[in-house]
DNA sequence: GATCCAGATCGACAACTGTCAATACAGCGG
DNA sequence: CCGCTGTATTGACAGTTGTCGATCTGGATC
């Protein structure tokens, strides 16, 4: 439970309402903009996607580069920035490198963009209308 | 429903142990990579913040400059970032211009990185072991 | 219409990112 | 010890991204 504290900002001259969660700080932006400039790469989504594929949950970068269609030295630049973002770990068992997920990591990635995150995402809105609105919350894509 | 199918393929004859999900194909991996593209940016997650944080669900681009502290063109860009990646919803009433989040979107990104998303992500392993296993599944930091 | 204000767009620039070929490094087998 | 193979690192380069000042647009007010 995040306790949505209410900060009393605002004179309402103008536009805006209240706020009524503590918006994130710069620190904790950036912390999370790492993580998710990690998943911000089409060939990493799919190493991520490779590793939780395989049955024994990890797999060695051979068995990466060739499904992926990228030089092995690419291959190995990315699954660093996915190790130093913490999404993944490696082990090196011998002549291969294992990868694996982390699933915490990407567990506590979904919480923040879902329901119990930074910001509200299902329908729970406290039903303001004396306020500014005019639209529903339409769907518009 | 992803009905994890398990493809045969591995000869196991060096690591590696055999797939028991269809790992994300290029088109599904790009697309995604936009959205999480979006979400790369300190002062782009803060400004979803800002907005989520407003008691109306929305706010205005007066409200996000300043706490921010970018210029008002470099925060309208990045909303523009946002609205591009589906991620927002812009309104204009007057003399501003309302944003507001789009939580189905958020939602479904979220999804996608836990549990009934693209790799399993609880402790929800089938508990191979005739594999190259060596250590458990412990915790490399 | 002239003016003012909120936002968007433009142009420029530095910083960062994805990619690969070449090379280095680390275990393993002879 | 020597070569072989899997992986990491380096260097280079093109493309992308974040940022801002300057300028444009569009609605509101006088």
């Amino acid at each position: 439970m995040p306790s949505p504290l209410a900060l009393p900002l605002l004179d309402a001259d103008s536009c805006s309402s209240p706020l009524v969660r503590t918006p994130l700080d710069e620190g904790r932006a950036t912390a999370l903009a790492l993580r998710f400039k990690a998943l911000a790469d089409p060939g990493r989504l799919r190493l991520l996607s490779l590793i939780g594929a395989h049955e024994s949950g990890e797999a060695c970068v051979c068995d990466l580069t060739e499904p992926l269609g990228l030089s092995q030295p690419t291959v190995s630049h990315h699954l660093k920035v996915l190790r130093e973002a913490g999404l993944v770990t490696s082990e090196r068992r011998g002549t291969w490198v294992h990868y694996r997920l982390v699933p915490e990591v990407l567990a506590q990635l979904a919480a923040e963009l879902g329901n119990d995150g930074l910001w509200p995402v299902a329908s729970e809105r406290p039903a303001v209308d004396g306020e500014t609105r005019t639209r529903p919350t339409g769907t518009t894509d």
